[in-house]
DNA sequence: TCTGTTCTAGCACGGTCGTGCGAGAAAGTG
DNA sequence: CACTTTCTCGCACGACCGTGCTAGAACAGA
């Protein structure tokens, strides 16, 4: 009875397979990512994954929500000092594919939200992402139009135009599609010109 | 040495066969879509299918171009007459998804451009459609901002401000993406209301 | 009728996949 | 050292897939 060694950890390692699965869905698609591949990508073997995930939907779907995590990490790691314009730009730009590694997250991501639309093992997690970010997008108007965020409750949304929430919610995803469609194709001062001059509209017009 | 007696007309087979591709593909997601699979939601065999398509690259390839025929025919069906801003609205909200048809449409679509970000059997088709597309929103911003498509030649690109243009095609994409996203729950309504006030802003500001 | 062509149906082969399993290596404790 | 637990590896099974193939049915002309 000896006490338990422990002698990987298994949340890194978990992680670890994690980030390999982005890397081969970003390579082949979310259908090239077989347990064998992913095994290979991770430099293990497919038995010796089975003692950090249950299967292949365990695997995905660990995946999957390792994505949505780092997103929002990065999301809680902004600064959000400022005049309520500028936070709204700077967060908008953070939800935007400017640099390689955020592109590989948004093409790894629109690969399981696709998936997520016949697979109900994805839909909830996709679902939950979906509605988080129109909230983040709701505040972003209202941080456009000059409420300051701090004064208001966080339990009670603003009180915003849901028209032009959904209008830039369109537009930002829209934006990330077409940088997923086209990689290397779609600047990033294209994408900042966008949504600047979409800022400037609606601070403007509120 | 007979004349050749045609039973079956080919090209309506293949159409035929290609729509039940998108059922499929809006069911099933397009791994679903194996040969065999098609094949009993056309009512056909798998080895009679043989006689129509040459294997599954063929046959998945033929429903992605029979698709976008399918929106370029009724694009080209649009009533051009009217004052430019209306005729930009009017082809506006053909792009948009709001009936059965032009859901079911835009579902199977998102699948086939999802897989040619990986699959380059789907990616030139994939980019046809996006500089297709592309070029039909510039004329919209054009139109919208009051310049009459039939006063300049079409070989020439109206001259545009290409921020507006790829902020529109941008959010019609993305209005797009959400209601294949979410289906049955972005209504028409809220479609045309963001596409309105876009539209209004392009116009005031143009 | 007979003949040649088109079309249909389904089987069989080779390949990939997810997964369960067991043997052996590695590491920590007595 | 022995002993237990953890970990790694690779094989094997059954399932599904794409595809080639063959035998027969359906049909148009002679």
């Amino acid at each position: 009875m000896c006490p338990v060694p422990k002698l990987v950890d298994h949340e890194a390692r978990r992680r670890d397979v994690a980030h390999a699965v982005w890397r081969v869905v970003r390579r082949e698609g979310l259908d090239g990512a077989s347990v064998r591949a992913v095994a290979v990508e991770a430099g293990l073997s497919t038995g010796s994954m089975r003692h950090y995930f249950d299967g292949q939907a365990d695997l995905q779907r660990t995946a999957m929500e390792e994505l949505t995590a780092r997103v929002g990490a990065r999301l809680a790691g902004l600064d959000p000092s400022g005049r309520p314009p500028e936070v709204a730009r700077r967060i908008v730009a953070e939800l935007l594919p400017l640099d390689d590694e955020r592109q590989a997250e948004a093409e790894a991501w629109f690969a399981f939200v696709a998936r997520a639309r016949t697979d109900e093992a994805f839909r909830e997690l996709a679902n939950r992402s979906y509605e988080g970010l129109r909230a983040l997008v709701r505040q972003i108007v209202a941080l456009a139009q000059g409420v300051d965020l701090e004064m208001t409750p966080d339990a009670e949304p603003p009180e915003v135009d849901e028209v032009e929430v959904e209008r830039l919610f369109a537009l930002l995803d829209g934006l990330v599609l077409h940088a997923v469609q086209r990689p290397g194709l779609v600047p990033a001062e294209t994408l900042l010109a966008v949504v600047d001059r979409h800022l400037k509209g609606l601070i403007d017009g509120g």
